[in-house]
DNA sequence: CGGAGTGTTAGTCG
DNA sequence: CCGACTAACACTCC
């Protein structure tokens, strides 16, 4: 699930209750979602305090005490469960696990924190990892990335040369790219070209300036709209009426195909580009 | 029951 | 370099 609003939200809901915090113990049930030995782990993350939580692409960056920052990817199913002694809850990540009573059969990783409470870490296809990265070797372990949607540097002109590098892919292929504009997943990609009112098979080498301005300030009002409404599909306080990320119901087109175009009523399409399920109205985008 | 599909991405191969 | 394809894995849906 998880794309850049969802683990903006999962970032600065974990912050809340993670900072300061101590870790006294980690057990791993599958060592395979670890990038580094367990030993590592037991050295720098055991121990260390809890200083910051970020978010680059869909990474979650985890800053410790110890000068490393535990590195945290959801990919397709991860999900992260804090439960405090007192029985509070947060959850962030893929929703299929209708059960949030932890540990379960997909829990694989646990993290004891110094007040009792635990970080619980859920991955039913096991795509996700968590990784130790030095500090002061972060910047380069994440250079790859382009930028990011929502700052400063994701310039008009920055999105319109990263794009040109790719002329003859489909446009939603390299929205998907994480070097031309980082976060954007499967859905967001289908939202951001419904808005801009382009079919997701066009050649990148074929839009218009015009168009391409379009997609840019798409990209950066569905992705502002979606941060606000807490992503599309996870739950948080549950404890608090239950609240659940609420773009899901906002959504234009992803995952409606076969319903009605909300803006001409035409039947919505789905489709496959580069192996992606992608859902398009054949009449509103051209 | 079998096969396709699932919100990610790193790696391979042409 | 670019782009197409696949594997990593487990579950649900048709």
């Amino acid at each position: 699930m998880p794309e850049l609003p969802e683990v903006e939200t999962i970032c600065r809901d974990l912050s809340r209750v993670l900072i300061s915090r101590l870790v006294v113990n980690i057990e791993v049930k599958k060592l395979g979602l670890l990038r580094n030995p367990l030993a590592t782990f037991k050295r720098y993350l055991v121990g260390a305090t809890i200083l910051s939580i970020n978010r680059r692409a869909k990474l979650i960056l985890i800053k410790l005490s110890s000068q490393y920052v535990l590195a945290i990817h959801l990919k397709m199913t991860g999900q992260l469960v804090w439960k405090s002694p007192k029985g509070g809850l947060k959850v962030g990540g893929h929703p299929i696990i209708n059960t949030y009573d932890v540990p379960n059969k997909f829990t694989y990783i646990i993290v004891c924190l110094s007040d009792g409470s635990k970080l619980y870490f859920n991955d039913i296809r096991q795509f996700g990892y968590w990784q130790l990265i030095k500090s002061d070797e972060l910047n380069s372990h994440l250079r790859h990335y382009g930028p990011e949607p929502l700052g400063v540097a994701f310039t008009f002109e920055v999105f319109n040369s990263n794009l040109h590098k790719h002329n003859k892919a489909p446009i939603k292929t390299i929205l998907l790219n994480q070097t031309v504009v980082a976060g954007l997943g499967n859905i967001y990609v289908d939202e951001c070209l419904y808005v801009s009112k382009v079919r997701p098979t066009r050649r990148v080498g074929s839009l218009k300036e015009n168009e391409i301005k379009n997609i840019y300030k798409a990209i950066k009002q569905v992705l502002s709209k979606a941060v606000k409404a807490r992503g599309t599909s996870f739950n948080t306080y549950v404890d608090a009426l239950g609240k659940s990320g609420s773009y899901w119901n906002k959504r234009l087109v992803y995952g409606r195909s076969g319903e009605k175009c909300r803006i001409c009523a035409q039947i919505i399409k789905k489709i496959t580009v580069s192996g992606r399920g992608t859902h398009y109205c054949a009449n509103c985008q051209h």
